[in-house]
RNA sequence: GGGCCUGUAGCUCAGUUGGUUAGAGCAGUGGACUCAUAAUCCAUUGGUCCUCGGUUCGAGUCCGAGCGGGCCUACCA
């Protein structure tokens, strides 16, 4: 069995949950979930990250200490996983020992190895803001009265050789086109490392910063962001133990395209290769959701809540909407009339109504179980062509991420099946006396079931429980490979009929 | 300053290595039907493919310049 490890970026501890988490976590989720499908072994990580100034602050700030808010934050994170039905097989907090062993002992290897050193950093600091300040920082030369009192001081920090290894960087990045997808990302990244890079500034000595891994080889400091952050990666699929190479490398990073450059295409690959680990084969980096078309920030307030959506519609309305609209890489806009259209038009509309008519008609036409099918005429033949020419290519387009195009292509068939139901009238051949048309009533009806059985299975990736409550309603049950699952069968035949249900109910229309 | 992405029907987007009358979904309009969540099906309206110039027998597609939008360069998924 192949082995295939996907991850998400870990989130920060001091920040709640919103629609960018969710999206992010639900696109890893349906990569996740096809690769089983597909007959991988998948390990999924998610987690968050733990330590820092601003963690120290808002919990100093409350009064508790920075582990009971560590706690508080795990526990919404978790909870967002759970509500959004992902399937992630472990979630890693940056202040587990887990975590904190396997830091410490590479920052101990590579202070061994000479690639790390200790150097004066000279600049100006904010005591109100507690951090180094920026030229880009000033106003009109001056620097802004909310930093309060700025000076000039010279501070001793640790830092991680970097630049040594740039030439080696470009080149992996040049010669391996998969590394970043997509590729126009590579670009940017190449363009970065086009002037000379410094290097990083790994340590805060511990008057400044408390809450952080303490650096092994000098404990009046502690290690910084991305040292720490960054290497959950490895921690959770147990670095230093014979178990490492199962999931290692990773398969995929999925990241935001912010956290992209410099973090995730330069600091981290260069970090494994100065411990000499083989780099992450690959990061896929995805775009940002803004909110009606404005960008999304804490100052105008306008966060999308993800469980809101849940508890209005269902986790697979969003999960398919958030998958269905945007295309892996872009940005991509959220707004209630998109979700509502989407919502509609293809769910409720096309899949929901599709599955009524089918659990309506076939009992009262046909009886309790699904009838086998004796005629294949025209229609017929049109309809499993039409699904001989969606099944393959959704798959394929799953595999290159196309996510969207491939439920687009599902759901044009999902529409082919309404089309072949109202060829057939199966509501009008019921009503003859002829044998013929009552054996093509039948078959119709079975027929349409047997296309929304395949229908479904293609959504199952982004749309697990649908999957599942479908295969029930049509009375399918298969232990087969989802690839198997989605070929042409007569499973459904003599299975019993469901009761008949609102699978996407539409919300109550205000009056107007 | 440098760089990246993007600009195609009212809206969201497809348009493969340049090749005949530019496509889909939604929305709109007209019709059909009644099994169904006023749903579905059929037909249909709608486009100077941002602008200008170039390469070419031929460009939405390639090249150059410009304009608009987003972003990176500078630790928000």
């Amino acid at each position: 069995m192949k082995s295939f490890y996907i991850t998400t970026a870990i989130d920060y501890a001091n920040g709640s949950p919103h629609l960018g988490h969710a999206y992010e976590k639900v696109l890893t989720d349906v990569v996740a979930r096809f690769r089983r499908l597909m007959g991988d072994d998948v390990y999924f990580l998610t987690g968050i990250d733990e330590h820092g100034q601003k963690v120290q602050q808002s919990a100093a700030k409350r009064g508790i200490e920075p582990i009971e808010l560590c706690d508080e934050a795990a526990g919404q994170f978790k909870e967002l996983c759970s509500s959004l039905n992902i399937s992630n097989d472990d979630f890693i907090r940056t202040t587990e020992t887990r975590h904190k062993d396997v830091v410490r002992s590479i920052l101990q290897d590579l202070f061994d190895r000479g690639e790390i050193y200790q150097a004066e950093y000279k600049g100006f600091y904010s005591a109100r803001a507690e951090q180094f300040l920026q030229e880009k920082d000033m106003v009109d030369g001056k620097w802004p009265e909310i930093f309060g009192e700025v000076t000039e001081i010279t501070e001793s920090n640790y830092f991680f050789k970097l630049s040594k290894y740039q030439d080696w960087l470009v080149e992996h990045i040049k010669t391996h086109e998969d590394f970043i997808f997509p590729r126009f990302r590579a670009k940017q990244v190449l363009e970065f490392l086009k002037e000379p890079i410094n290097d990083l500034c790994i340590s805060r000595p511990k008057e400044r910063l408390e809450w952080g891994i303490p650096l092994p080889f000098d404990e009046g400091y502690v290690t910084y962001v991305w040292f720490d952050a960054l290497v959950n990666y490895i921690s959770a699929v147990g670095y230093g133990t014979p178990d490492f190479d199962k999931y290692w490398p990773v398969n995929y990073h999925v990241i935001g395209k912010d956290i992209l450059l410099p973090p995730h295409s330069v600091y981290w690959p260069i970090m494994l290769k100065a411990i000499g680990v083989e780099i992450p084969s690959s990061l896929l980096v995805h775009g940002w959701w803004s909110i009606n078309g404005d960008k999304m920030s804490k100052s105008t307030g306008n966060f999308i809540e993800p469980s809101e959506f849940v508890k209005e519609y269902s986790v697979d309305a969003l999960r398919y909407f958030l998958i269905r609209e945007m295309s892996v890489g872009q940005d991509s806009d959220f707004s209630d009339e998109l979700f509502t259209n989407r919502y509609n038009s293809d769910l409720a509309n096309d899949l929901g109504n599709l599955l009524n008519r089918v659990l309506t008609m076939t009992p009262r036409y046909c009886g309790e179980t699904f009838p086998a099918r004796t005629i294949s005429e025209e229609p017929e033949k049109e309809l499993e062509e039409a699904w001989a020419n969606t099944e393959g290519k959704v798959v394929e387009l799953y595999e290159e991420f196309q996510f969207h195009k491939g439920l687009e292509l599902a759901f044009a068939f999902i529409r082919s099946i309404n089309r072949y139901a109202e060829q057939r009238s199966p509501w009008k051949l019921a009503k003859s006396e002829d044998q013929k048309d009552k054996d093509t009533c039948a078959t119709a009806l079975s027929l349409m079931a047997e296309a929304l059985r395949r229908a479904v299975g293609l959504l199952e990736p982004v749309m697990p429980e649908t999957t599942v409550r479908v295969y029930e309603l049509l009375g399918y049950k298969s232990d087969a490979p989802w690839l198997e699952r989605l070929k042409p069968s007569d499973a459904l035949t003599g299975a019993k009929v469901g009761e008949k249900v609102i699978l996407f109910p539409k919300p109550q229309q205000e009056k107007k």
